[in-house]
DNA sequence: CTGTTAGCGCTTTCAT
DNA sequence: ATGAAAGCGCTAACAG
C-alpha cells in the first residue's frame, strides 16, 4: 500500500491539511513542523497519487500527441525526432506525454483526439502534418482545448503554430537547380491535402516563373511520403519523353526512393539527373550520393511546440504565437557532383 | 463545464448510483430506466472523467513506455515501428499509452520509470533493449510492477518477455557467408551491455567454430547502433591487413554505415565485400545494394508485448510468458551479387 | 430495482 | 500556524 498524506499526518500528529501544505511549500507552516513533515514523508517514501491530484486540480499536466502509423512497416525518421523533442521538453517541465497511435486512413484519427479530450486525459495537444481543411484543428478550436501545431492550416480561427517556410525553401532549391543549368524540373509533392504541399508547390512555381521556365503539368506529381511512393513517382517521371533532368521530392524519404528509381534507369544521380529532398533527416548525408535537401530543425520544433503549449496552459500570453522558420538549403552531391 | 453523473442524475430523477450502474451496463437496472439514462447521457454529451475513475478504481488502464532519445539527430526506424505496434494494440484494448523520453546516458532513465511508477500513472510498463544487468528490470521486479520486455536479461527473477533468437540468427547469417566462400568475417556488435549483443556474439562464434574458422579478435568490434557508428567501425575494420571480406553489423542502420565505408574504400559491396545487417527495417530492401539481413517482426512484437502486459494486468496467467521468435534470413545483393 | 453511504487521495476555503 | 470540512467525479458494498 502506497503511503498517503493521511499516513504521514497520523505519524507526525498533524492534520492532512498541514501535511499537504508543508509538502506544497506554502509559507504558513512553522519551519519546524515543515522539517518534520518533509523528513517523515521522505522516510516513509511518500509520493503523491497523481490521478487524485489531477481530479482535484482539474488538470492533468499531461500533453497529448496523436500519431498516424502507416502499417506494420511504419518507420518515420521525421516523427521519432519530433517525438524526442516534444518528449524531452515535456519532461523538463514535469509534464507527461500521452501518445495515441492509430492505423492510417481510419476514422480513428478524430476518435483518438476525442478520447483524450473528452476523458480529460490531457490539458492540451500537439498536432503535426496539418491539413488545408483540418478537422482536428476545427474540433479542438470548437472545444476550446489548447493546442499547438506544426504547420499552418486554412481552418477558420486563430491558433499557435510553428512552421517552416516551405515556399521559401522551394524557391531556394528550385533556383539552385536552375542555376545548375536545369530547365526540365519535376516535383513530387506531398499529398495535396497537407498544408505544406501547397506552400511547396507555390514556391516551386514561383521560382520557375521568375526564370520564365515552363512548368510541365505532367511533371507536377504527388507521392505519399514513403520511399515506395517516391520511387514510383520518380519512375513515372523518368518514363516520360522528354524526361526531367531534375526532381525535387517532398521529403527526404521520397528522395531516397527517387534516387533508387533513377539508378535503375541507368542514370548517375548528381551528374545525369539531380535529385533534392526536404527535411535533412540524419540519413540524408549518408545516401549515395549524399542528398541535397532543405534542413528543418525538427527536434527544436518539437521542443518549441511543447514550450508554447505549456506556456499557454499556464495562462501566459505567447509573444510569438506564429513562428515561421527558414529552412536551410544544404547542397550535396545529388545535385552538384563536385560538391 | 463537462457533464457529470450528478448532472444526469438530477435530470432523470434517479440517484448517481443508478446512473453509474446503468452506464456501466450492470443488469440490475430496469430496462426502461437504463434506456432513459443512456439516452439522456447521450443527449447531454456525457463522457466519464478518467482521472476520477482512475482514482476510484485504483488503476489507470494506462501503459508506460520509456524511450532513450539519442540527441537532436535522433532517428530510430526500429523504435517507431515498435511504438506503432504497442500503441495500436493498446488502443484496441482501450488502454492509453504514456511515453516518457529522456536524453541518452543520463541518470534520467531510471528517473523516468520511477516517476511513472510512484505517481501511479501507469499500471504496467514495456521495456526494450534489455541489458545484461538491467536496473530497470530489477526496479520493477522489486516494486512488483507488471511489465513485459523485448529481450531477455540476466537479472535475477522471472518476468515475461518476447525475444528474437539472435544467436540462431547469427549462426544463420554467418553460415550463409561461409557458404559464399568467406573466411575472413568481421562483426560489429551492439554495445556489450545490451543483452542481445551477447547472443549475437555467441551465434557468430559458434558458426565460425563449427566451420573451424578462426575468429580474429581484432575483427570483433562494437558500434553504437547508429549509421555513424557502423561507418566508423567498418572503416577501422577495412584499414586492417588483411581486411575482412565480410562484415556482419549489429543492426541495419550500422550496416548502412558499413556500406558507405566500404564504398569509400573503393569496394563494390556484394562483390568485393559482403555486408549483412539485422532487423530488416523498411529501408533495407532499398539500400544500394539491397541489404542481406535478419528479419524481426518488430511491429508484431510490439503488439504481442502489449497483449501480454494487458493480459497480465487483467490477472490472467500467460500461457507463453517467454516467447522466442526465430529471425528470418533475408538474402539480398549485399552478400550475393546475383541474388 | 434503487438509494444511501462511504470512500479513492488530494487541495482549498474558511475558521480558529 | 493549524485544522475541520467540503468536494473533485466516480465506484461499490450494503440496505431495503
Amino acid at each position: 500500500m502506497p503511503v498517503t498524506l493521511r499516513d504521514i499526518a497520523e505519524k507526525v500528529g498533524y492534520s492532512i491539511t498541514t501535511v499537504s501544505r508543508a509538502l506544497a511549500g506554502y509559507d504558513d507552516v512553522a519551519e519546524e513542523t515543515r522539517r518534520l513533515i518533509l523528513q517523515t514523508a521522505q522516510e516513509m517514501g511518500y509520493h503523491p497519487n497523481i490521478p487524485a491530484r489531477q481530479l482535484q486540480r482539474r488538470r492533468t499536466d499531461t500533453l497529448g500527441f496523436v500519431i498516424a502509423t502507416f502499417g506494420p512497416r511504419f518507420s518515420d525518421p521525421f516523427l521519432s525526432e519530433l517525438l524526442a523533442g516534444i518528449g524531452n521538453e515535456a519532461a523538463r517541465h514535469e509534464f507527461d506525454l500521452l501518445v495515441a497511435t492509430h492505423p492510417p486512413r481510419s476514422a480513428n484519427e478524430l476518435h483518438a483526439y476525442r478520447r483524450l479530450v473528452r476523458g480529460r486525459r490531457v490539458d492540451g495537444l500537439i498536432i503535426t502534418r496539418t491539413r488545408v481543411h483540418d478537422e482536428r484543428i476545427a474540433y479542438l478550436l470548437e472545444q476550446k482545448v489548447p493546442f499547438a501545431t506544426f504547420g499552418r492550416s486554412e481552418v477558420e480561427g486563430d491558433f499557435p503554430w510553428v512552421d517552416v517556410d516551405g515556399e521559401a525553401g522551394l524557391v531556394q532549391v528550385t533556383r539552385h537547380l536552375i542555376q545548375q543549368g536545369h530547365r526540365r524540373i519535376a516535383i513530387i509533392l506531398p499529398p495535396a491535402d497537407l498544408m505544406f504541399s501547397r506552400f511547396r508547390e507555390a514556391g516551386f512555381r514561383r521560382a520557375m516563373a521568375e526564370s520564365e521556365l515552363p512548368v510541365q503539368e505532367a511533371w507536377v506529381t504527388w507521392g505519399d511520403l514513403t520511399e515506395q511512393g517516391g520511387y514510383q513517382a520518380a519512375r513515372r517521371l523518368l518514363d516520360q519523353h522528354p524526361a526531367p533532368t531534375a526532381i525535387i521530392a517532398g521529403n527526404d524519404v521520397m528522395a531516397i526512393g527517387a534516387i533508387r528509381a533513377a539508378r535503375e534507369h541507368g542514370l548517375t544521380v548528381g551528374r545525369e539527373i539531380a535529385i533534392a529532398g526536404f527535411d535533412d533527416i540524419p540519413m540524408a548525408e549518408h545516401t549515395t550520393p549524399p542528398l541535397t535537401t532543405l534542413r528543418q530543425p525538427i527536434y527544436e520544433i518539437g521542443r518549441r511546440l511543447c514550450r508554447m503549449l505549456i506556456a499557454l496552459l499556464r495562462g501566459e500570453t505567447l509573444e510569438h504565437p506564429h513562428v515561421l522558420l527558414q529552412p536551410e538549403l544544404v547542397i550535396r552531391q545529388s545535385t552538384v557532383p563536385e560538391a
